[in-house]
DNA sequence: GACTGTATTTGATCGAGATCAAATGTCGAA
DNA sequence: TTCGACATTTGATCTCGATCAAATACAGTC
């Protein structure tokens, strides 16, 4: 498992790698020192599980690096993933001590942690804290229904093509990419988390990777991989209107 | 067009049928009063659009009677519905001056209005408010995430019973119902806006009532009265776990 | 009471994606 | 190098919900 690109104990806030984007980017130095105060950091594994729904979950975090996911479960074995948290993502809603859903570390995650009860504490007599806690609620609620979108009326096709070009569209938001026509990314998820993802089987999902892969509108090198050598074909396979996507 | 239910002009904070729920639930008298200041009600036909994806809109509001829904279009006309507001709840973003769904009255609707820049303002000097807001928006997002599962991965007989004991939730918590095994309700929406908010047609929609008609799970008087015999057996339908929905 | 427009139901058929099944690729451990 | 555990692809068939089409119900209006 060699993965030793931060330090678990000494990591500054300063050098933190999503420092201006997750719930502190707007926090001053003394506030950032009482949220380091409170603040350790955890690794998980790829495929380990992080919490199930249901369990008491002493802390609220941010992704540092990698991806989770949130899925919800049916009795029958049914399962639809309604969260995909990527680095800077918030995990956890304050004033609930357990957790909704089941929370799985889809790729090695690492993540900066804050014990839950001082955390509640600190956002109500920090500001700075719990407007960027809103916004960040408020930008999830729109993915959530672009989501719902997808899921209620998009085809197998356009579910793909648009799972595929959110993910290059934050992997290029994290690696403050130039927009280049050609686009290359690590796809974070497997098959089966895809299918989870998109409401589709494993089996439809490989089918329409294929399909796109035919078509010339992604490469893939390996399977996990991913080339598109024209950004904007791909857009058109999305079902998306032209515009629907130009801010990142 | 007689509803004359509320007067529009003089009505005060205290009279609301909304007070302890919305957005300002947790105002003091002089927060209220600033809020008061900037605020105003406007009613709406069923059918009515409030407001298209893409304009301005100079208000935020919360829904004191009705209900409005929030739908996304893709060009060639397939319809998602992404957010179905109840009294209580609130509609618009801060800190964002156009709309991102249209927003359709789907009853006839009133409105409390609040001049968005001025209402920005608030937020930021009141934590009562900035508080609530929080809160709602997290409810909201859960709220989607059970929607995502329903899109996702319910039939379309699941769907229209999650649908139904939504609805028939939310409406007996409105009127602080005790939780009686029979229960009874109108429907706020066509067989088309269902169809919208379940990702399914209009006609699938017809069947699976009709279907559930049949089975004895629910009876109809007329198209939109709606009486559920055995609240337990709606469930049971719904395809969610026993312990699911038993908060409200 | 006939007429019009809209909402809803019901019927017949089709097809996208699910399901069931098997082959292939991949990688680490023995 | 072979083995075993997975992840992924591909094939054959089935099914649920979509689509196309028509009948029915209903409310308002003249």
């Amino acid at each position: 498992m060699p993965n030793r690109s931060l330090a678990l104990s000494e990591m500054a806030c300063a050098d933190c790698p999503i420092r201006h984007r997750a719930v502190c980017a707007r926090c001053e130095s003394d506030e950032l020192e009482k949220l380091d105060a409170i603040k350790y950091y955890r690794r998980f594994e790829a495929g380990q599980t992080i919490a199930w729904a249901g369990d008491k979950m002493d802390f609220v975090a941010s992704v540092v690096e990698g991806v989770a996911s949130l899925t919800q479960t049916m009795e029958d074995g049914r399962r639809q993933m309604v969260g995909l948290l990527l680095p800077s993502d918030f995990l956890g809603r304050p004033n609930r001590e357990s957790v909704s859903y089941d929370v799985t570390a889809a790729t090695d995650v690492m993540l900066c942690c804050f014990r839950r009860v001082p955390f509640q504490g600190l956002i109500e007599e920090t500001p700075h804290l719990s407007q960027r806690l809103l916004e960040m609620t408020l930008d999830e609620l729109d993915a959530a229904r672009e989501w719902m979108l997808l899921l209620g009326r998009k085809t197998a096709r356009e579910k793909i093509a648009s799972f595929l070009s959110i993910i290059a569209r934050r992997d290029a938001s994290l690696k403050n990419a130039k927009n280049a026509t050609e686009l290359a990314f690590d796809l974070p998820l497997t098959r089966e988390a895809m299918a989870d993802y998109l409401g589709l089987t494993l089996e439809t999902v490989s089918r329409q990777m294929s399909a796109l892969k035919r078509d010339g509108v992604i490469e893939l090198m390996g399977k996990r991989h991913i080339i598109v050598p024209d950004v904007e074909a791909l857009m058109d396979e999305t079902g998306d209107d032209a515009d629907g996507g130009v801010y990142i």
